[in-house]
DNA sequence: AATACGTATGTTTTT
DNA sequence: CATACGTATT
């Protein structure tokens, strides 16, 4: 087999493992893909029927690569019968065909995590419940975690401590909230993300004909990133794997960053109990990053105590030291990034598709966006709100919701209104009231409105039969047509297209763009659904593709952009060049990880993740003061950049001696500091602090004494000139000035200045530059 | 019923 | 800052 040479020794083992579980403990950028693709392969050539396989990745994005890879080997036909994909796609398929014996129809809807939200907002409503006790968002999430662990309202119910717990934070009806909004999806022929995996655990429990069909069936099943799955996931892999026990699962408990989505780091902490004689494989070798980089990340890692043992080493060449650079605000991080993305490419002939900046939350991209913008340097961000999520987006896919499951009530409240039709609240809280009042969808109610004891005025009833005709319509046109059509048609009757047409505001135009980009996005899909054998292209199969879509998922064609991105994002993904942005105290670590031990930890695994994305060279940078709620606040470095050996670093912006104060922090990361003295003063999160020691409060405060002065250019910053008003002053943009007024003190000092031209700007002492102008001055 | 405006409130991370 | 909700106005 030629395809075995391509791989070490190490690698070569498991794909070679027949039968029985394995695990295959893989070090970041240690060819975990290549093992996983080429055991495919392997089993195929060795005449396992791909039929048989069943592999559950991490992206839908990784399972096609792989795929056509897998295809390369053994060929196309062979490869086609494969079954790849994420929990959630691979499970909804599975939920289309047997989802019947729990109830549901074939064509249900998947609900996004805004149809939750929405839904639990108005059953919050509808219970008279206090809105600000139970805050729709923290409701959901309650639930979803319920359901990751298989929590469903029953047992929700009989659990006595979980009960309480919601009592005692003053919210004891959440169990009902609960169960009404499972009913409530049930009704509407709806699951949410969770019930794609909960829905699937209790298909397998309770019916043991699907169980043993899915069984018998999936002979070999791989899992990949396997500590990222979460209870739910667990037990449907232990399930189906019964029967077989070839279970091959991948992972890096390094690397497991998804515990608030119910990851649960012990299932491959633990895989060697769940399964009798498992054979461990490791993969320590790392081919993707210099020998700085992989050493670098391992002393991060080493303060983490949770962890399986492994060592990741490579024979790369030592590379070039982690450049730090500390800037003065977001703003100035994001034309630091932009200056040096925009002279390596210059230098040393590099694309744009070789960068990639990395951050811990998606509203940190914008200021990066803009310094990127305006030094013309092309991008692409990932993630955040994405295309599908813009609204005039939204509004038009309800249609085609509605269009395949009537019953679906969040795209009918969607809808039902707009473009506006006259059908206003009053009267929708009427349907939905008789709606739960006759156990029927409202959509019923509004098709039986004649019929159904609704006080309604009769023009209003024929408004809301004019549009369920139109929605009918467009049902039976969906038989005959494809996704394409039926979508055109819809923009074009509803009159959503015009809607927008006749705003002419840029927004509006920006949304008819939006819809026409959509519109040529079905048409593709329409005509690669074609090209499959087992599909024609018709409005459920787009729904579907789109209700579990990534960002990631999506190929724009250009690629040769700088990518933008959260680190949970870029798992998986490698780039030569990486920035690391906002290395910052409250962000990364967040603020909300900062409680407990593990918490923190996943924050490190997420670091870790970060750093081993770059091949060649790693950017950090953090700033001194960040825009968040709108305001300016300090910042201070991250405890993580201590942790990296220093001999890793390379401090582009170290602190001169003339500056009077001077933070711990700062100065440990260029060595003036004993570090081990510094960590010991640090109380690890979860466990108290010594009585005699400063507790993380009153450390923080201690940490507060630092710089005053952001700027690392010496003499530029105004907070020590001795301005009062009436003082005259030189800005190095604005020119002359004279001084308004004064306000603040410290950090927040702040000066009125009217200048030549007769503006007058407030600015910010500390980063004002500014110069008395001596002559004037008196 | 539709619109416009003020206010309060919150923010990791994603399928 | 950005969104979501409540209130006031037409």
């Amino acid at each position: 087999m030629p395809y075995l040479d391509e791989l070490n020794d190490a690698q070569r083992a498991p794909v070679l493992h027949k039968d029985g579980p394995l695990m295959v403990i893989a070090g970041a950028g240690s060819g975990k893909t290549r093992v996983l693709t080429y055991r495919i392969a392997h089993l195929m050539e060795q005449g396992v029927d791909s039929f048989n396989i069943l592999a559950l990745t991490f992206t839908n994005k990784a399972a096609r690569e792989m795929k056509s890879r897998i295809a390369g080997i053994v060929g196309d036909a062979e490869a086609k019968n494969l079954w790849m994909g994420t929990f959630h796609s691979v499970f909804a398929r599975l939920l289309r065909h047997d989802g019947k014996h729990l109830g549901f129809p074939s064509n249900f809807t998947i609900y996004d995590t805004q149809d939750s939200q929405r839904l639990i907002s108005a059953i919050i409503k509808e219970m008279g419940l206090d809105k600000d006790v139970y805050k729709y968002k923290q409701i959901q999430n309650r639930i979803s975690s319920y359901k990751n662990s298989l929590i469903t309202v029953k047992a929700y119910f009989q659990n006595p401590e979980l009960m309480e717990a919601d009592a005692m934070a003053k919210r004891p009806r959440l169990g009902e909230i609960y169960n009404n909004y499972v009913e409530r999806c049930f009704k509407a022929g709806a699951m949410d993300f969770d019930d794609l995996l909960l829905r699937t655990n209790e298909l397998l429990t309770r019916f043991p004909e699907v169980l043993h069909k899915y069984q018998n069936r999936f002979k070999y099943i791989l899992v990949d990133e396997y500590q990222d799955t979460n209870h739910s996931q667990y037990l449907i892999v232990k399930a189906l794997s019964d029967r077989f026990q070839n279970i091959c699962v991948v992972g890096d408990d390094a690397q497991s960053i998804y515990s608030f989505r119910g990851a649960n780091i012990s299932n491959i902490l633990n895989f060697q109990r769940d399964y009798d004689n498992v054979a461990v494989y490791r993969l320590e070798q790392n081919y993707r990053s210099t020998k700085t980089i992989v050493e670098a990340a391992n002393s991060v890692i080493a303060n983490n105590k949770n962890q399986l043992d492994k060592v990741v080493w490579t024979d790369n060449d030592d590379g070039e030291l982690i450049k730090l650079h500390r800037a003065a605000t977001d703003a100035e991080e994001g034309r630091y990034v932009a200056g040096s993305i925009f002279e390596l490419r210059m230098q040393e002939q590099l694309p744009n598709g070789d960068f990639a900046v990395l951050y811990r939350t998606n509203s940190q991209s914008r200021a990066i966006e803009d310094a990127l913008r305006k030094r013309d340097i092309p991008y692409r961000i990932y993630g955040g709100l994405s295309f599908y999520q813009r609204k005039e987006i939204k509004d038009i896919l309800a249609y085609l919701r509605l269009i395949v499951n009537p019953n679906d009530e969040e795209a009918l409240m969607r809808v039902i209104n707009f473009p506006a039709r006259g059908i206003g609240q009053t009267t929708v809280e009427k349907i939905r009231v008789a709606a739960n009042e006759f156990n029927m969808t409202a959509f019923q109610v509004m098709e039986q409105v004649e019929h159904v004891a609704v006080k309604l005025q009769s023009n209003t009833k024929r408004k809301l039969q004019d549009f369920i005709t139109m929605i009918k319509s467009f049902q039976i046109l969906a038989q005959q047509q494809d996704a394409f059509t039926v979508a055109e048609q819809v923009a074009k009757k509803t009159g959503l297209l015009l809607e927008f047409k006749k705003d002419g505001t840029p927004e509006g135009i920006a949304r008819m763009e939006n819809l026409e980009e959509l519109l040529n996005g079905i048409k593709d899909f329409v005509e690669g659904q074609l090209e499959l054998a087992d599909a024609e292209g018709n409005l459920s199969e787009f729904l579907e593709d789109v209700a579990l879509a990534t960002d990631l998922d999506q190929d724009t064609g250009d690629d040769d952009r700088v990518a933008l991105m959260t680190i949970h994002l870029a798992k998986g993904l490698e780039f030569p060049v990486v920035y690391i942005v906002g290395m910052e105290e409250d962000l990364f670590p967040s603020a909300m990880s900062m409680n407990t031990r593990s918490e923190l930890e996943e924050e490190r695994r997420l670091f870790y993740v970060a750093l081993t994305r770059a091949e060649k060279k790693a950017f950090l940078t953090y700033t001194l003061n960040r825009y968040r709620w709108g305001k300016l606040i300090d910042a201070e470095p991250s405890r993580f950049l201590e942790e990296i050996d220093e001999k890793f670093i390379e401090n582009l912006t170290p602190l001169q001696d003339s500056y009077r104060y001077k933070s711990l922090i700062d100065r440990s990361i260029f060595g003036e500091v004993d570090k081990s003295k510094l960590r010991s003063t640090k109380p690890v999160p979860g466990t108290p602090p010594p009585s005699h020691a400063p507790t993380e409060k009153q450390l923080r405060k201690l940490r507060k004494i630092k710089p005053e002065i952001a700027q690392p250019n010496a003499g530029s910053n105004a907070s020590e000139l001795p301005l009062m008003e009436g003082t005259w002053v030189k800005h190095s943009r604005f020119g002359q000035g004279q001084v308004l007024k004064l306000e603040g003190v410290g950090q927040d000092r702040k000066a009125e200045i009217r200048f030549e031209r007769g503006e007058v700007k407030k600015l910010l002492l500390r980063f004002a530059r500014l110069e008395l102008m001596d002559n004037l001055a008196n």
